[in-house]
DNA sequence: TAAATTGGCGCC
DNA sequence: AAAGGGCGCCAATTTA
């Protein structure tokens, strides 16, 4: 009996399936079942089943109380072959796909939807085949399988897909989860931090203060929330700015900086985070944000309305475990240098991951007699492409100590300066840059940066601004990928861990977990997260001395996680 | 009038 | 202190 199926919705609430053999061919007769969940439930001994699109058919299982082990997304797979291929621009809906395999038209794809606050089901309305016929799909699918053959690294591009599949059965379960919110602790917090909500001229009382106190400042009205009214203010003041950006108003030495930086941080909590979004994005006491697996080049997840990952600080008061159960909060410890170290296999670098104490202050040790500040500098402006400043005075230390991993994110600065694309570690492979021809080479010979000979520095010549920004941005996408890359694994052989228990993932932030588990689970998730992690990080880099610690924290509060 | 862009800032 | 990467969101402004 074959453990790999192919499922798609079918007319009503039915449904299509067949077994599938190595191949992805059908290894028996297409069925048609009229109950979908039924369908699924009714074979636990599939391991993997392969659809189409795992935001259009993993709720409805879900909301009959199925969940499934593994899956395979196509839809998800094709933009990563695309991208693969140096394809970034072409259609990716199975439609799409299915075209091109007949050398039909292709359909280009749906506009993205919009995010609507409180309504939970609009990225899953049921798009049954969505024109695609059942052996079509298959058809896609076989292609695909042939596909990741012909790709760089196969291996790692079979990873890559099949961990965005995880991704995509993680995201679909986090949304329905959702996120345990206080409204009544949050609507506190808002008051003790605005005031009332409506006082002043409308605004919330401590906001027309501040903004008041501005004005006083200047000696005539300025509006705080319009940048041009502010520097034009600065600017009769005899005081001349290029922006209102907070770390240039700070220098000023204007009794009105006070007032409108705070005002500034404020009046950002009252229209990203006040009372609308509270109505908007809060119901039932969970906060549902729809997470978009792969939504960011590089890999990262985005939210899809509700700003779910960027909660300021000061708001994670609202979040609150249950009476009885408690967030595990996880957090992995300098996640982008311990993946510099994996990927470039850096001996010194690797040396200092390999253990599980602050990463920056071995660095430190090692470079820049023990300051652990500038130690941290220096790694970040390296990752970043820092062009000035202490960062990269710091960046020769650096390399003298560290010359493969240096080397690794300059090599990738090279060839995105060259026009050529570069690939994260399992693969997924950076958009050309705008402008730039079809003509362009995926691809970069990863094992070879980084090699021996790496200590001299790569220095530009001359360049242009958008060429300078096109190597800061291929250098950072190495890094910040391939730390998508490991986030992805870790949160599947998370979910692994936490199947059959009560526990449930219920956020997700780039190198940050949360788990909502009862209160004499807490230690035992903690333990998960930690295993979740070194799987991870095994799996997907091999055999590396790179270890990927995280700091756990068992809280009732959000904010009480440090 | 609606869509796209800009400036600023939250998170990593 | 200050400058690099990735996003989303809001309000205001500009463009179509």
């Amino acid at each position: 009996m074959s453990d790999r199926w192919a499922v798609a919705a079918d007319e009503g609430n039915g449904a299509l399936l067949a077994p599938l053999d190595q191949e992805g061919r059908p290894a028996g007769d297409v069925l048609r079942e009229p109950d979908l969940a039924a369908a699924v439930a009714s074979r636990p001994e599939v391991v993997r089943w392969v659809w189409r699109s795992t935001a259009d058919i993993y709720p409805r299982l879900l909301d009959a109380g199925v969940r499934v082990e593994r899956c395979y997304d196509i839809e998800a797979a094709e933009t990563l072959l695309l991208g693969s291929e140096g394809r970034h621009g072409e259609p990716r809906s199975a439609a799409a796909a299915w075209a091109r395999l007949r050398n039909a038209p292709v359909p280009p794809d749906p506009p993205p939807r919009a995010a609507e606050p409180g309504s939970q089901s609009s990225l899953f309305e049921p798009r049954p085949g969505a024109g695609v016929p059942f052996l079509g799909l298959l058809d896609v699918y076989g292609e695909q399988l042939r596909r990741h053959l012909r790709a760089q690294w196969p291996d790692r591009m079979r990873l890559l897909t099949a961990g965005e599949s995880a991704g995509m059965l993680v995201a679909a379960e986090m949304n329905r989860a959702g996120l345990p919110w206080r409204a009544d602790v949050h609507r506190e917090l808002l008051h003790e931090l605005l005031g009332e909500r409506y006082a002043g001229r409308g605004e919330p009382r401590r906001l027309a203060e501040l903004a008041d106190e501005v004005s006083a400042a200047f000696g005539r009205r300025v509006r705080p929330d319009l940048p041009a009214d502010v520097v034009k203010a600065f600017a009769e003041a005899g005081i001349r700015i290029t922006s209102t950006r907070r770390w240039e108003l700070r220098t000023l030495g204007h009794p009105a900086v006070e007032p409108l930086i705070a005002y500034k941080k404020l009046y950002r909590i009252y229209t990203a985070h006040g009372w609308s979004w509270l109505q908007d994005w809060v119901r039932d006491g969970r906060f549902r944000p729809e997470y978009l697996p792969g939504g960011t080049v590089s890999g990262r997840w985005v939210t899809n309305g509700g700003g779910a990952l960027q909660i300021p600080k000061v708001i994670r008061r609202a979040v609150v475990a249950d009476p009885g159960w408690r967030l595990v909060v996880a957090d992995a410890d300098q996640l982008e240098p311990r993946v510099l170290a994996a990927i470039s296999r850096d001996p010194g670098l690797m040396e200092v991951a390999g253990q599980a104490g602050d990463l920056y202050k071995a660095v430190s040790d090692r470079a820049f007699s023990g300051d652990r500040d500038m130690a941290k500098l220096a790694v970040l402006g390296a990752v970043y492409g820092q062009t000035s400043g202490d960062g990269l005075k710091n960046l020769a230390a650096l390399r003298r100590r560290f010359p493969r991993a240096v080397a690794y994110v300059d090599e990738a600065a090279r060839a995105g300066e060259e026009g050529r694309l570069v690939r994260t570690w399992l693969g997924r492979t950076c958009p050309p840059a705008a402008g730039a021809g079809e003509q362009d080479e995926a691809g970069i010979p990863q094992e070879e940066t980084g090699g021996p000979g790496g200590r001299d520095g790569f220095t530009p010549g001359h360049t242009s601004g958008t060429t300078r920004a096109r190597g800061r941005f291929t250098r950072n996408f190495v890094v910040q990928g391939s730390a998508a890359d490991w986030a992805l694994l870790m949160l599947a052989a998370l979910r692994r861990e936490l199947r059959e228990t009560r526990a449930e993932l219920v956020f997700f932030q780039h190198d940050e977990v949360i788990v909502h588990c009862p209160r004499d689970q807490a230690e035992s998730v903690a333990e998960a997260v930690r295993r979740a992690g070194d799987q991870a990080g095994r799996i997907a880099f091999g055999d590396t001395p790179v270890r990927f610690p995280f700091t756990t924290a068992v809280v009732e509060c959000y904010a009480d996680a440090k």
